[in-house]
DNA sequence: ATACAGGTCTTAA
DNA sequence: TTAAGACCTGTA
């Protein structure tokens, strides 16, 4: 088991944060996280974060996943002096991470998170992947469901996604794990290219907007100068800033920004600072 | 009960 | 190029 205390990191912070759709909370301080081919186990106390691994396995992936490599202080102390209402959100959400998270992944659950409430998408993603991934068991005896492959989702029907109330999104969901498992769209090469070249080829994906690109290119791919807006973005901003956003403060880091006003806007009022 | 949820596509001006 | 309308379903 590894220890860390890191005032930037809180597990319960990014398991709310609606990047991770998988991610579980099954009691208090105590999460599971089926990823990167295992499911780990994380445990915290409010001051320290345990995970339930080996050290190997830590340096190896857990400590990539969850972004630890990253100085999060260095983004939050760019934020202007006099934006109260952006110095309040950093600090309401200090603890997330933009975590590095499989890229077919992301693609189907923000295909499935549009025009849609995070606790359904949880629904939806949890039934995708009981009917369509492997069942496996990790080393503490839990059982988990892998995501299932573009192959794997290819061969679906749209009734059949329609039968896990995915309502309209099991369209797009065939569609796409098509164009993918047929090879018009390369996620190696997805992979290997930047923010604007990534965004251009994801939009190519059926059921992928603007907003669910760049929902892909900031929670898999990791340019953190992605900036989805979708309708909780939207309205902060417009009642926030009625003048314009500085995007200009936020150069290369602009999703770590979009976390922390996502974030607040999600619980402020419901959770004690 | 009913508006809306981490939007996108289609169709029509 | 922009703007309405349609779209599944369950949460609050």
């Amino acid at each position: 088991m590894i220890t860390i205390r890191e005032p930037y990191f809180s597990i319960e912070q990014i398991c709310d944060s609606g990047q991770c759709f998988r991610m579980e909370k099954v009691e208090e301080g105590v999460y599971l996280i089926p990823a990167q081919n295992d499911c780990l186990t994380v445990t915290s106390n409010g001051q320290e974060t345990f995970f339930h691994c080996s050290s190997q396995e830590y340096e190896q992936k857990w400590k990539h996943y969850f972004d630890l490599d990253t100085d999060y202080k260095i983004f939050a102390g760019k934020i202007p002096k006099e934006d109260d209402y952006l110095k309040k959100a950093a600090v309401f959400g200090s603890g997330i991470r933009i975590l590095h998270q499989d890229l077919w992944e992301m693609i189907v659950s923000f295909l499935i998170s549009q025009q849609n409430n995070i606790k359904r998408i949880r629904k939806c993603i949890r039934a995708v992947c009981e009917t369509y991934g492997e069942k496996k068991e990790d080393a503490g005896g839990h059982i988990f469901y892998t995501f299932p492959s573009p192959e794997a989702l290819a061969l679906a029907s749209e009734e059949e996604l329609r039968a896990l109330n995915l309502g309209y999104r099991s369209k797009y969901l065939v569609k796409t794990a098509k164009s993918v498992a047929e090879g018009q769209i390369s996620l190696d090469a997805i992979r290997k290219m930047d923010y604007p070249h990534a965004r251009e080829e994801l939009l190519k994906l059926h059921g992928v907007g603007e907003k669910v690109a760049d929902c892909i290119c900031l929670f898999a791919l990791h340019h953190l100068e992605a900036f989805p807006v979708d309708t909780h973005i939207r309205q902060v901003l417009e009642r926030q800033y009625p003048q314009g956003f500085p995007f200009e403060s936020f150069h290369g880091f602009e999703g770590v920004i979009q976390q922390y006003i996502f974030y607040y806007d999600l619980f402020q009022g419901q959770k004690p600072v």
